[in-house]
DNA sequence: GCAGATAATTATAATGATTATAAATTTATA
DNA sequence: TATAAATTTATAATCATTATAATTATCTGC
């Protein structure tokens, strides 16, 4: 769908679109939830079974610094997450599955307007990325109450 | 100032209030950068010659998991940065100098409360991450152009 | 105040995501 | 098709963060 626009930003750049880059673009466009280089990797490599991890590594990076991805703090378990979307919204992370979904506000875009207005910064992107419980892990930790309390590992970063 | 709440929060857990995590948290909590674990080890270092940066991760740490401290991703240098307002507000990064500062914005505690309501999700925190270049940075950059371009090392995470 | 139990700090090693490097391969162009 | 440039690959290095185990400090009841 959105595939096409983070091509054109690699062609509109002077860079190749190679087989991998094409891949890792349809990848990032077309799934929902927002992967990491490593699932990423593993979910190409059937397909390419040459891939290598610093070829994803190096596609994200130049698709960041083109400002067509952009990069979510990690979900609680240490890694990156991307998101081709790089229109106003929320990203919603469950530290205890670790999954990040989209959330439509009608006021993001009102953050925007008012920062580039007010703050004399030159905005170039951002992660607006709320943390918290998802429903389902709801119920499996109100079963599992103090017992399995979710690992805090890797917490930060 | 907030000192007191952090020491606050760490009593209510039943946790002990050492010299060091006192330390931690006035500097956190007086600080207006969001300093880094690395950055709070080195300023309280000449104080407790002993202090180990464990003890700082370790404290973060729990102060994160008490919901008194925010994690914000990276500015652009690969380490996590501390925030101690857990008030709803806005950060901004510096790509360039990696500085972080705060942006007051009326519209930020309208999305915490549309989140809570809409999304069935938990929320536990937030991290509403703008990042760019501040206008100090513009000037610099305007003049040297092309040539120094900003270092993209972990520019992701 | 002091001993015993518990929690925290410290020093150090281990982990693991991300980056850097250099060689091999592919792509575009003439 | 040959050449040059870009990209991919494999691999090693980096470095923030965690885990571990031993030492030290703190609290509670006497």
């Amino acid at each position: 769908m959105e595939t096409t626009i983070l091509l054109d930003s690699l062609r509109k750049a002077g860079l190749r679109i190679t087989p991998q880059r094409q891949a890792i673009c349809e990848l990032l466009a077309t799934s929902h939830d927002h992967p990491t280089a490593t699932m990423i990797y593993e979910t190409l490599k059937p397909r390419f079974p040459s891939l290598s991890l610093a070829t994803v590594y190096n596609t994200l990076e130049v698709l960041v610094r083109l400002g067509a991805v952009n990069v979510l703090g990690n979900a609680g378990d240490g890694m990156a997450h991307y998101d081709a979307d790089t229109d106003p919204h929320i990203n919603l992370a469950c530290v205890s599955c670790h999954k990040i979904v989209d959330f439509p506000s009608q006021y993001v875009q009102f953050l925007d307007e008012e920062i580039s207005a007010a703050s004399g910064y030159r905005v170039l992107g951002a992660r607006v990325l709320y943390y918290g419980l998802c429903p389902e892990c709801q119920q499996k930790t109100s079963i599992a109450r103090r017992e399995t309390d979710y690992d805090h590992r890797r917490d930060n970063a």
